[in-house]
DNA sequence: TGGTAACCGAGACGGTACGTCGAGTCTTGGC
DNA sequence: GCCAAGACTCGACGTACCGTCTCGGTTACCA
């Protein structure tokens, strides 16, 4: 697993990974307990018994490093990136959405999910390196998912799937964000039903 | 024009308009040219020809001072905040969701907008003054509008307009916020008619 | 009491004594704790319960302090800086040379009279200092005992007082700085005499 | 030619002489560029080509190593240490203080010269090795010098010898360290004078 | 119509963290 | 086993801003 973004010269192979996976873990402790603005390189340093130049070497900002601890803690877990496939899409859509509508709703993830995507927002090459190891994957896997529905005759011919997959998503993220309403099993079907309205055969 | 949050005591009408202005310009010129994160009270301060105590006394943090700056700048705008209302929704939607793309695919745009979804991501105040002072009042609008509509028989009677809201805006953010693909007017077109694929009268 | 030597910029009596007079004694308790070179500002700024700036703001140098708290200390016992004058210029030399290297011998001068020695050594603004506030006036005092005695002719008429006073001063200090013997009375008696031999009265 | 101090235990004479001569040739122009307080080891191990470790195995500290590339370059040159004897001492004692203070007002020895006084002024250790490979045999050969007048009458039978060379050297390194005066012919000479009218044969 | 109280510009203050430098130690790979 | 290279922990550097706190000075309301 690579760090987000590499500082210019300094890498081999030479690099302990002993530090490199305290600093992490150090670092996803501390965002839990101080939140984002809070954290800072000293602390995760202290925490990590580690000097900050470790730090200042391998990563160019706090955001690079939090960021990192939250990719490692989650390419595991997506490590098994499969969607439910039972052959009725609309079920595997509930099932899809409804667990992202939970994890959104969920307080914990809150706040790293929110300290997370501010700084995606702000830093492209953060952005480009979320997109490749998280968002990516996802959305392929559930693009392929409404592939092989649209192959099956469940969505239209000419459904345009990226553009299923972002009616899917967006709302729930755009709810969420902005705290317009709650996020739960009820809300995640009124979404798929609408996607399948909007793209399912002709006549539904 | 209120600002974001009062601090406790200190405000007759004795306040200084003057200052008021300058601060707020100086807030919105430093936020163009250094981005959020570079900005400083005392940088404003300094730009502002103004004493930091003056910022301190009326406004509780950097991110409130330039929150205001920016909705004094869209309020105004904003002000006739009118949807076009052809009788027909579909054109009405095209229009309203080609200008949202056309605002959020401006680079111009994009930084401060960047900037100020970070902030409000983060501090639940502002996310509440801005709920209250631009993103309510135009997802009151857009309702409105649709409302006229499922009156009018352009949309099933049981159409959750809510969720209708969420459907069209959701995924041009979602786009936009992850630079997923291009904002343009064909983009805008198809989710209008997802939308009413999804939620138009039932034969269509 | 002026500071050694004036940062360009921060200036009028908005300084505060008390925190001047703290970072003063920090300084002097310090240098005798641990030594001119394990001493740092950080550690002074802490004793004094002050912050790194305060004194970043009004002196350039570590050396500086120190050398500020070393004057502020020898200033005011040597404002009663009078040589004896009993008439006889042998016995008044004795007594100033037995006293000077009385100083000189006394482990606790030798701490701080080494590295203030070291600091003027290197830093000519701190020379410049050294020479307005403490030694001028001290070589200024003896040339002028010396004058009275070549008046009173226990000197000789052609005697170059400046050429005097380095010849009482100058052997003590280089035995002083090379630690090449005791510094006793015997000794100061002896450099006396050679000088009284040298430039006193012809015959003697 | 022996390292100032010895590191504890490494040394067997697998020392690569190269190391060693390039470590003290950069030594020496980086003290010469920089002054001795921006010298770092850091600089001098880079500027050699040698590895910290090389460094820290064969000196305990920077001033050592600065101090042993001094003592090589004038070791050599004052092999050959002997003060001319043309047996008129006051001839010869001219000669002599006249070289001294011409070096003393190079400038380019100056601060080569203060650096390195303001080392062996702090570091006991340093002194040590300063007295015994350069000062020591500087006196010694003086004093030789000054024993050899006495004995042929030139000097009372009674002169301390110790205190004759401190009466020479001490006036001119005094006036040097504290820039009192020019340090030329002239000075010298009155120096010389006034040595020889104190301890030259009883009538003058 | 003068007091007086608040705002205001300015900026010093005690702090925290920054990002960099160098110290001295340790490890790796080459000779 | 010395050496070049350089990563490591640690501590201090000098700077930038934080948010608080005086300082005059200048309004603007009240007696």
């Amino acid at each position: 697993m690579a760090p987000v973004t590499r500082q210019s010269a300094p890498d081999p192979n030479r690099r302990n990974e002993q530090s490199r996976a305290a600093i992490l873990t150090a670092a996803a402790e501390l965002v839990a307990e101080l939140g984002f603005a809070k954290l800072t390189i000293e602390k995760i340093a202290a925490r990590a018994g580690v000097g900050k130049q470790t730090i200042y070497r391998w990563w160019p900002s706090k955001g690079a490093v939090v960021f990192d601890a939250f990719l490692a803690a989650n390419e595991n877990a997506s490590g098994s990136l499969a969607l439910p496939d039972t052959g009725d899409l609309g079920e595997d859509l509930r099932t899809l959405l409804r667990l992202t509508a939970l994890e959104l709703a969920d307080p914990a993830f809150d706040r790293t999910g929110r300290a997370l995507t501010a700084e995606v927002l702000t830093d492209p090459a953060l952005l480009a390196e979320y997109r490749e190891r998280l968002l990516d994957p996802l959305l392929a896997v559930t693009r392929d998912r409404l592939r092989s529905a649209r192959e099956a005759g469940q969505l239209r011919a000419d459904a345009d799937l990226d553009l299923a997959v972002e009616l899917l998503y967006g709302p729930l993220h755009y709810r969420w964000l902005h705290r317009l309403g709650p996020l739960d099993a009820g809300y995640a079907d009124q979404v798929v039903a609408a996607v399948l309205g909007a793209l399912g055969p002709a006549g539904d």
